[in-house]
DNA sequence: GCCAACGTTGGC
DNA sequence: GCCAACGTTGGC
């Protein structure tokens, strides 16, 4: 079992509408970098993500299940692009800002902190139990 | 809305 | 294969 976190433009793709998708999910289209592919390639199906609001809020909102494994972009033709389905698994009962994240000295190295343009990332076993107990988990 | 960081592209 | 130019992301 792994860990990931998924980036979200609210305004293109929020927590809301991935809720409304039910268990079903939908495809997690739309990534065009190579190091965001290669962690979607690398998800099994039944992994856990967080959902992460970009821009707006700048703050994990929710846990998202990986529902269906790597597989063509359908949103483009250029057969280098491929992504996973998610699924909305349930709301933090406290969203955990990005700020919070930096504050947290155990979550120094999250990707999230660090590496602030991926926008499909790897989160260790470590960082997603600090996130959770946060969130009041 | 600006700009820094970073990834990709394309000329040489 | 280097590197300058360019585009995009995302925090501020």
């Amino acid at each position: 079992m792994a860990y990931w976190l998924f980036k979200s433009e609210p305004d293109a793709w929020s927590w809301d509408q991935q809720v409304a998708k039910g268990a079903a999910g939908e495809e997690w289209t739309g990534v065009r970098n190579y190091q965001a592919r290669n962690n979607m390639r690398a998800m099994k199906t039944g992994d856990l993500g967080f959902f992460y609001h970009s821009n707006i809020g700048k703050e994990i909102v929710g846990i998202v299940e990986v529902s269906a494994e790597c597989h063509p972009d359908s949103s483009t033709d250029d057969p280098r692009w491929e992504c996973v389905d998610i699924r909305a698994v349930r709301a933090l009962p406290r969203p955990i800002t990005l700020d919070e994240a930096k504050a947290d000295p155990r979550l120094a190295d999250m990707a999230l902190v660090k590496n602030t343009r991926l926008s499909v990332q790897p989160v260790t076993e470590a960082e997603w139990k600090i996130v959770c107990e946060l969130a009041g988990l």
